[in-house]
DNA sequence: GCCAGATTGACAAGTACCTGTCAAAGTGGG
DNA sequence: CCCACTTTGACAGGTACTTGTCAATCTGGC
C-alpha cells in the first residue's frame, strides 16, 4: 500500500487550492463578461479575432483547444451578430471569423471592466508573493507538462 | 480607458498559469483514474461514499457541486457496477449511494496510483515554496469569495 | 394533526469542452 | 499532372458541469 508522504499531504492541498481559484476565476470571469452579453469562452475568442480575423483552425491553436470547441462558439458569436465569417482568398475552406462593431463594442466593454478588476485584486497582493506564485506555478506546470 | 497596471499585468500571468496548471492537473487526474475504469468525477464521487453511503444531496454539498451534476456522476457509477443505491430508513426519497466491491477496489487502485504520483511531484518542489504557494493561492481565493 | 416551507430526486435544456469520422480543399514529390 | 499526405470545417456522440422547474417527501410551528 502506497501512502501519502508529508510532502504528498502538502501537495495535495496545493492541488485543491488550485481547482477552488480556477473555479473562483471562471465564475469571476463570467460574472465580468456577462454585462456585455458574453461569456468567458466567448470574449476570450473575440479577445484572438481583435487581433485580426483568422480561421477557426487558427484560433484553436491559439487558445489551445480543439477546432471544434472554438467553433461552437464561434457560430454562437456569429449568430447573437457579436463576429462574422469572411471569406478567405487563401483557401476555399477555412473562412476568417471576424469582429463586428456589436462584438469590438462587447470586447471593450469586458476588457475595461477586466482591467479595473484585476488591477483591485492585484493590490491586495504583495508583489514580491505575486512573483514568487507565479513563478512556482509555472514550474509545477513545466513538471506536469514533462510527463 | 482603464488599463492594466504593472501588478495588473503581474496577476493577468498568475491566472494564466492557474487556468494552465489546473488543466494538466485534470488531465492527469483522469490519467490516474483511467487504468481503473474511472474518470476525475466518477473517482471523486467514490472517495466521498467510501467515508459510507450518503445521498446525493450531501454528496453535492461535500464536493460542491450541484446535486444534478452528482446525480448524473452516480447513474453512471451504478450503470456500470461501481456503486449501488440502498434504501434510506431516515428518507423514503433520498436513496444511500454506496460502494460495490468493484467500486472499491476501482477506488483503492486510483488511490494508490495517485499517492505514488503525488508523493513524486512533491519531492520536486523545495517544501518552502509548496507551503508558500498553497497559502497565496488560498489567501487569492478567499479574496474572490469574498466579493 | 395539519399546513407552510424546505429538501430531494428527476427531467429538460444549455454551456463548454472532448474524441472520432468524413469529405473537400490545399500542398509537395516524382 | 497526378497521387499521397495534411489541413480544414462539419457532424455525431460523449463528459462534466450549469440553471430552472416539478412533484413527492420530510420538518417544524401552531
Amino acid at each position: 500500500m502506497t501512502a501519502l508522504s508529508d510532502r504528498g499531504r502538502e501537495f495535495s492541498a496545493l492541488l485543491l487550492e488550485v481547482f477552488r481559484v480556477n473555479g473562483l476565476l471562471l465564475a469571476a470571469g463570467d460574472e465580468l463578461a456577462e454585462p456585455a452579453g458574453l461569456t468567458s469562452a466567448r470574449w476570450q475568442v473575440l479577445g484572438v479575432v481583435d487581433h485580426g480575423p483568422c480561421t477557426i483552425a487558427q484560433v484553436a491553436r491559439i487558445m489551445g483547444l480543439t477546432r471544434q470547441a472554438v467553433r461552437q462558439t464561434a457560430t454562437s458569436l456569429v449568430r447573437d451578430g457579436m463576429a462574422e465569417f469572411h471569406d478567405n482568398p487563401q483557401d476555399l475552406r477555412a473562412k476568417l471569423l471576424a469582429l463586428t462593431p456589436r462584438g469590438r463594442s462587447a470586447l471593450r466593454q469586458v476588457e475595461r471592466r477586466q482591467a479595473a478588476w484585476a488591477n483591485d485584486l492585484a493590490g491586495r497582493i504583495a508583489l514580491a508573493e505575486l512573483r514568487a506564485v507565479t513563478g512556482t506555478l509555472r514550474d509545477l506546470g513545466d513538471l506536469l507538462e514533462d510527463r
